[in-house]
DNA sequence: AATGAATGAGCTTTCATTCAT
DNA sequence: GATGAATGAAAGCTCATTCAT
């Protein structure tokens, strides 16, 4: 009969480990140990302590350390692929698209936490195969696949002649936006480069690619 | 015939952590353990069990764990190295030295230890980057400095026409054999590409770039 | 009536490492441990068996072996600060603190752990200078400084002649109870002298000491 | 019938592990390697370096660590037990013999390394209780029976007027000579006293002495 | 006799995980 | 549901001792 004297937030509103607001801040002090230790020197104490939960609380959202990882992982990745979606969705033509879309890779490179994760990810990749494989498959090596379908379309429509849509899909990711992808893996960047270069680096990608798979230049092919 | 005198210097006998065969076997112990499990994952007991001598003798042979990963590490660039900068000694014509330069870079890609090495500092650099940028200034991220070299020499005999070499290059890599590195650093590739497939990645790359680059088309440059 | 509510702060709960209750059942253990080996010789698990809890909890508790060897080393020392400066305080003539000194040092080195402890201080002297110091900054060697003012107060009122208060205060230390002193830091003693014999020995040391300073010797000062 | 042509020092001269100079030069290193470190953070790496001779010549003179602190504390033990006995040897009457017993003590405790191994011996008491006796049974706590012989033998020649020796021979010790060994224990002596403050002390503690236990006073007994 | 590379038990310390409250 | 003290296996590393040369 006597009410509850100590805090109860939420109790009955979500069955055990299933309240959103909770788990997501543990994802994002996760997020921070993460990224900022790797997989292996982070400790769940960090975690705790950056979260602001106890110990207990994060194995009732998590199974494990690995679990916990894999759905920070799997967080991520939503975010990228839901943007890059985007972008290709809204353009209209194949110049365009293919502009915005160096341009959008290239931000999340530069910008975001995508190349920090990217490198946890492959540090564990031979002890975490499936984890790393469920990231990558949409990840900067993978939307090459919806790049691929927005290259396929444009042939149809005349903007481009394409035959090996893959490859030509490859050829262009690798040239307008991969040298930042490997500068950033390996840390080579000491200052981000200002949106002026790195325009001028995906207009000299674009222009050479064009120049070779453009609806002009007829004698060859992919 | 007469007996020999003992202790004999230099026969089988060498200064404390000198031997080079030992070495070589712990070497090659670590690097199994290592590739198979990653920095942190890896314990110095695996090493001991793999490399088959005992825990005391690692540790004269090497400071500490980070040390021997760092001989490790220092090992494979060494070859990687020496077989890039042969190559493109031994080359001719531009043509036949990028050639062979994506191909080379191909097969160390491909069918050495490389890439998970790679992965694996990845994995710590931010804990350990000296380590990591020995390893990245001549690897893949950046023998780009002799492809560099190389073009801006072809440059000069009218071979081609390249005004940003930095770029060209960049972008060279990128297209023959970037997508290669990306496939295997990522794990995405299932079975080894054969030849035939490789050359014809290589051919289509090259041509874009000689079609840009090359001496005939005169109304642009890089 | 009602059911109790949890968490309860200050019912049985504490902060992480702040049980008294564990810390002293801690320190009990290393107490036996160190006394009886040494302190290099003692290991973290020998504590561990001793005191009843797992590694870890000692590790929550204190920071290091070190620092559990320095907290066993603090609580030695308040307990014998405490005792020491009562008994002064509570003398009334010279002759009587003075005879009451010598009994209570007395039994502080037959009866206490003083002297093993200070025998594993004197062991790791050189490595650990600090926590040495601050023991013996209140050990034997230097409640002489209490002694000192007490004969100085003596002085004052003429109980004592006493120029040197320094040297005499030492010269009292070592006469009535240094005997003591070394005999068990040697572990020279197989039987604890009774107190009937110790009450003998301060007192031939306390009647040379008052025949040469006391009141009716005029016609010299120490 | 070919010569050796190895170094044979002293071949089919001595015995296994006999060569006094090879040992002593062991035990010097080892002297030094002990007393800077202690005897447990000293290893037999550093006593090999420091004696600059092989481990396992090491083990053919001494049977193990412990043994080869025990040949240590033996040596140095028995130069201060020479050199005590001459100097009580050598002086004629009681007030000379005492005064330079008391200065051969100081001499001791401030300018050798008496101290330091004693502070070593009593952090292993515990551990190794019979090689601390055999050490301590002529070290400065009872070199006192050589003083109690002499003090009876005074007694005897109505020099003094001593009935309880052992206690008269143990307030001498104390009262000249035991401040300095305690402080210096304790490594309380910043910098050595001089020889002028030495000989004051111990002309206070003399004339204290000979105040009660000198053959004018008849009053009393020891 | 002399060497010193090799051994492996044992050290201090960390940390993912559990469970009584 | 939430807590965090407690656990104990396992980590990196050291070092007394052995033994093939």
């Amino acid at each position: 009969m006597t009410p509850p004297c100590y805090p109860v937030a939420g109790v009955g509103r979500f069955a055990a480990g299933a309240d959103p607001v909770k788990r997501g801040q543990i994802l994002d002090g996760a997020k921070r140990v993460f990224m900022k230790l790797g997989y292996d020197a982070a400790s769940m104490n960090d975690v705790t302590r950056e979260a602001g939960v106890s110990k207990g609380t994060i194995y009732v959202y998590f199974q494990s350390k690995e679990d916990l990882f894999g759905a920070l992982v799997e967080r991520e990745k939503s975010e990228f692929d839901a943007a890059i979606q985007q972008i290709l969705a809204e353009s209209k033509t194949a110049d365009e698209g293919l502009r915005r879309y160096a341009l959008a890779y290239a931000h999340f490179i530069l910008d975001t936490e995508m190349i920090p994760t990217m490198r946890i990810l492959l540090g564990v990749l031979d002890r975490m195969p499936t984890l790393c494989q469920r990231f990558f498959a949409s990840s900067p090596t993978n939307i090459k696949a919806l790049l691929q379908d927005y290259i396929a379309a444009a042939h149809e429509k005349g903007e481009l002649e394409v035959e090996d849509t893959e490859l030509a899909a490859r050829q262009f990711i690798d040239m307008c936006a991969a040298g930042y992808f490997k500068k950033r893996l390996f840390n080579d960047i000491p200052v981000r480069p200002d949106d002026e270069e790195i325009a001028r680096v995906v207009d000299s990608g674009l222009r050479m690619f064009m120049n070779f798979y453009g609806p002009k230049n007829a004698e060859h092919s992919g």
